[in-house]
DNA sequence: TCAACACTTGAACAACTCTGCAACTGTTGT
DNA sequence: ACAACAGTTGCAGAGTTGTTCAAGTGTTGA
């Protein structure tokens, strides 16, 4: 699950085919490279694709008031156990929340706090946007 | 595209089938709630759903270096102008670039700084973090 | 040693995503 | 008005993803 980070569609990129625009009237800035590690920049959309799905943004949120097992997690989500298993491996391939086995139980609980804060930020910030303003029609470039 | 942010797989959530773990040996902690606004918490999956593509988060990256047009940004990227297109049209729906008309071309600029700073400070954490030590054979719980 | 519990894993499938092509909409310069 | 440029959009196909079922792995208590 979740490949390379870059999704479906065909795979091998073509060739860069026109020379780009270079009219007058619009003098183009210098070309801006990539810039960011092509690494870092898998690294950090792996992670977000893998907080990109509600299921699983719920079990962090759940995460974040403390460990819980399969079980509790499955309970208050209202979901089948493997089903939570599973979304729990994802999470846990891309290090965001660490195991630890007691007696018969797995506990699960949210591992880094800069990841983690980051995850709340992005609620918070989703939680003030009240949906956006006219950004349902067309929005940008006002009149 | 981007759908509710609830992925493929079957769509109707099954019942809640068996009565969940209440053995002695597992005191279960209170049964504890969903805590986030179901709405924030879609919100914000969509738009960690949009930035979790590394061609998406390429593009965001070149833009935190200033506005571009499509064709800059095609040119940057080695893209189809339509690819490009297509990925600016996902990020546009969740409000992370906004546009704006200048002649012939369309510039397209990061909206919110609130976000902007989210998608850098995880592409900083994807820097600093090697790949995870044991992480790649199976980690968590030290022995 | 065994049954029961708590999970994990592999496979299958339906649904969704991304890309590129072709066709279409806007702007500008002539 | 027209050609050319800059982008957008509809569509189809290949590929990916999430959920579930069935079967397998660990642990514990009897």
């Amino acid at each position: 699950m979740l490949k390379t980070a870059t999704k479906p569609g065909r795979v091998p990129p073509p060739q860069p085919p026109g020379p780009a625009c270079t009219t007058a009237d619009h003098a183009h800035r210098p070309i801006r490279k990539p810039v960011v590690n092509e690494v870092s920049l898998d690294r950090a959309a792996r992670i977000f694709r893998a907080v990109g799905d509600v299921s699983r943004l719920r079990i962090l949120a759940l995460l974040s008031q403390g460990e819980a097992c399969v079980t509790e997690i499955a309970a208050a989500t209202q979901e089948e156990l493997s089903t939570i298993s599973q979304r729990l491996r994802i999470l846990r391939s891309e290090h965001l929340v660490v195991r630890r086995r007691q007696g018969k139980h797995i506990n699960y609980a949210l591992s880094d706090q800069h990841i983690v804060e980051m995850v709340f930020n992005a609620l918070a910030h989703a939680s003030e946007t009240p949906a956006s303003p006219t950004a349902l029609l067309d929005p940008d470039e006002e009149p």
